[in-house]
DNA sequence: AGCACGCCGACT
DNA sequence: GTCGGCGTGCTC
């Protein structure tokens, strides 16, 4: 900054390239350097191999490892100013942490487009206004008269009129420029996200609502830490109110200039949830979620890195948007497991907004009225500020859960009588049901009576599932699908029944059963199809008694303001399996589905079909509820020596080659425990293990375990695993890849 | 990951 | 005779 010459060219450029290779490739600058001179950050497209790629400047440097003689020259500057510097930082800490490359991390977060080497600024529009109206008669138009009928309507708009518009009156750029030349209008390029905060109106489209005592105490508190790293754990039963909390603690941050990042499951960014963000406010809001197209996503991103975009909500990859002027990061429903990316980059966009958050010294709201065991331990450590909210809006306590035994019992659809019976009552009282099955299709499989076979798939360790709009046998862990045997293949017998219940058996045993009241059901089978969804969602809000069957998808994010009953088929899925995670998630699950029971005018109930109604953990959730269980369940941990209380990372191998593969896994267990033991870093290696299921799609899947009680030592061990195995030529014959904070083992 | 090179089986 | 299977090796 001092001096004001300009930089020396660097003689070698370290560029990161879009490949799972761990490290940097050497090139050397060509062609005019950009107006920032050659700096981190930029991006550039390089041949890399026989192929064309866009990398990023990482380093610039005068001397490379290799010969300058074998260095390539970029072919291209694509940016005159480098990305922005927030999202530089949270790609290298993401890639550290993740231990992932850089290259394949950078391109991970960028949009599309920028990874296609497309320019990153702002689209724009241009706007044409007559610069002088009393012009209109002028001579020079005489034998021109388009071009004297285009600058009549630009003369009657006062505010200029756009391209489009124009080019839709079936004026031609030529005419505009032809006027243009004689300075009778003029063009002017205005962005496209235009902010719509009109002056003088205030921040508000619509005003708040009135907070009860619990949401004043914890808003107030959130006020203290506007100006630092305020981590806080906002724990909130369903109906507490937590989102009015996000939003008026948002309009403290935006009244600042400031910017939100509101971080939301998969499931749970509806247009509901979206709608009130957008009706509260008069400044720009931000959606980031599937739905958006390549050039959306990149105007979206730069609305956000711009400062145009006040409010920027998204689901687990919206961590990556840059940000001109962060002022709060909100992470919703944080327990959820969709902030867990399942493959390739394994990141947890809840985690990496803590990091965030931290590092840009602004508050951060974990919100959940069923917080992770992570954040409940951070919070116990005084890590987060914890902020709790028991009280709903609506007159009634959350409904408690009343178990019921099926033990021994008829099931019709997988229902016992007395479940049946209130299922009755409540229709009859005119108010809906919800019943929540886990599983999709009409049976989880199809079993022959007379010896006990049943349909499994050739390609994985798992039973097909029984369809039946349409009729078919399917596996929910491949694409395979098989037609229904006539005869059992192993003993010819043609007695083959159905074996438990999915929906789609749930819907007929419930439409047989109460046939004068329309059953929904809502899984990903019936909403596949475009705005399914949203037909049987305004059905259902017309409040005419009716039972809705469904999925998690029920459970999550929607009001159902009707429903004052809510059964779940089966609670025992969670109870006994063999993840550490399992009951934690069962009892957030079933938390969150109680939580859809009476929450207007009517007190709701919960009934809870298990096998096992005197589980000692399924008890202490019915009876004391999701934070008694919890405390347990960390207690359990901390016994165990299990996350939360360390730190674990999980290398995962497959291969369809059994062989090769556990060669190659216990070859790697071998090397790391030898390591571990030489260096003596206090990291324990298990395995290998075969994973929980150990065949997919016709791919084994076997995996290490490694834990520490220190994260430093995890990283170091993990760091030594991963070098050996890039340099191991056998391992380039499985396929592997390290999860960091694995979220399941499966 | 891509993408080439390279060496063995069933087809116009 | 070729098309193409995927094993092996490299990318500044």
């Amino acid at each position: 900054m001092q001096n004001s010459s300009p930089p020396r060219a660097p003689r070698v450029l370290g560029i990161a390239i879009p490949s799972p290779l761990r490290r940097l490739f050497d090139y050397f600058p060509a062609g005019a350097p950009p107006s920032c001179g050659w700096v981190p950050g930029l991006r550039v497209r390089v041949s890399f191999g026989r192929r064309q790629v866009v990398g990023v400047i990482i380093e610039c440097r005068d001397h490379s490892e290799l010969e300058f003689s074998r260095l390539k020259p970029i072919d291209a500057c694509l940016d005159n100013a480098p990305l922005p510097a927030d999202w530089l930082w949270l790609c290298h800490f993401t890639a550290r942490y993740y231990q992932h490359a850089l290259g394949d991390t950078l391109a991970n977060a960028m949009p599309v487009l920028l990874r296609q080497g497309r320019p990153f600024e702002a689209r724009t529009r241009e706007r044409w206004h007559a610069t002088d109206t009393t012009t209109e008669h002028d001579e020079r138009l005489t034998r021109a008269p388009r071009q004297a009928a285009l600058l009549k309507m630009l003369g009657q708009h006062p505010r200029g009129l756009t391209s489009q518009a124009i080019f839709a009156q079936s004026f031609t750029r030529e005419q505009l420029r032809a006027l243009e030349a004689k300075r009778l209008v003029q063009c002017r390029e205005e962005t496209l996200t235009q902010n719509t905060m009109a002056e003088g109106k205030g921040l508000l489209a619509s005003p708040a609502l009135t907070l009860n005592a619990e949401q004043s105490a914890a808003l107030a508190v959130l006020h203290e830490g506007l100006e630092r790293f305020h981590p806080c754990l906002l724990q909130g039963v369903t109906g507490s109110g937590k989102t009015e909390v996000y939003l008026q603690l948002i309009e403290a941050v935006v009244a600042k200039g400031r910017q939100a990042l509101v971080l939301i499951p998969e499931i749970g960014l509806t247009p509901q949830t979206l709608g009130r963000f957008v009706q509260r406010f008069r400044v720009p809001v931000v959606a980031l979620h599937s739905g958006l197209t390549d050039h959306e996503r990149l105007d979206a991103w730069q609305a956000a890195s711009s400062g145009r975009a006040s409010i920027i909500i998204g689901t687990r990859s919206a961590i990556f948007t840059p940000l001109a002027r962060p002022g709060v990061i909100i992470v919703d429903e944080e327990h959820d497991g969709s902030f867990k990316q399942q493959d390739g980059l394994r990141y947890h966009a809840r985690d990496l907004a803590v990091m965030r958050a931290r590092h840009h010294q602004i508050p951060l709201v974990l919100g959940s009225a069923t917080p992770s065991l992570e954040s409940l331990l951070h919070a116990q450590r005084g890590h987060y500020r914890r902020l709790t909210m028991r009280q709903r809006a609506t007159r009634h306590p959350p409904a408690k859960l009343e178990l019921t035994d099926t033990k021994a019992r008829i099931r019709r659809g997988g229902l016992v009588p007395p479940v049946i019976d209130a299922i009755g009552a409540t229709l009859d009282a005119g108010h809906q049901v919800l019943v929540f099955i886990n599983r999709r299709g009409f049976a989880p499989t199809l079993a022959c009576h007379a010896c006990g076979w049943m349909a499994e798939c050739d390609h994985c360790d798992a039973r097909m599932t029984l369809h039946r709009h349409p009729p078919m046998l399917a596996c929910h862990h491949c694409d395979r699908r098989r037609a229904l045997p006539d005869a059992c293949p192993d003993c010819g017998s043609a007695d083959l029944r159905p074996l438990g219940s999915g929906t789609e058996r749930s819907e007929e045993t419930l439409g047989e059963l109460f046939p004068k009241v329309p059953v929904y059901r809502i899984d990903r089978d019936s909403t596949r199809a475009k705005d399914a969804m949203d037909r049987m969602l305004t059905e259902i809000r017309r409040g005419e008694p009716a039972l809705l069957v469904g999925t998690q998808m029920l459970a999550k994010g929607h009001h159902l303001p009707h429903v004052t009953l809510v059964v779940v088929v089966n609670a025992d899925a969670g109870l006994y399996a063999s993840d550490f995670r399992a009951l934690e998630h069962s009892a957030q699950l079933l938390e969150q589905v109680a939580g859809r029971a009476g929450r207007a005018a009517h007190p709701g109930r919960v009934l809870v079909q298990t096998m096992h109604p005197d589980d000692p953990n399924l008890r202490l959730l019915a009876e004391r509820g999701y934070e008694a269980l919890a405390t347990t369940l960390l207690e359990e941990r901390r016994i165990a020596a299990l996350p939360p209380w360390r730190y674990m990372a999980l290398l995962r191998l497959e291969s369809p080659n059994e062989a090769q593969l556990s060669t190659m896994a216990s070859q790697s267990a071998t090397i790391m425990r030898d390591h571990l033991q030489q260096s003596g870093l206090a990291v324990d290696c298990l395995g290998p293990v075969p994973a929980p299921m150990e065949r997919r799609q016709n791919r084994y899947h076997l995996q290490l375990m490694l834990s520490a009680q220190k994260r430093s030592l995890l990283h170091e061990a993990c760091a030594w695993l991963v070098a050996w195995l890039e340099r191991c030529p056998e391992a380039r014959r499985v396929r592997w890849s390290l999860d960091i904070d694995p979220q399941t083992l499966s």
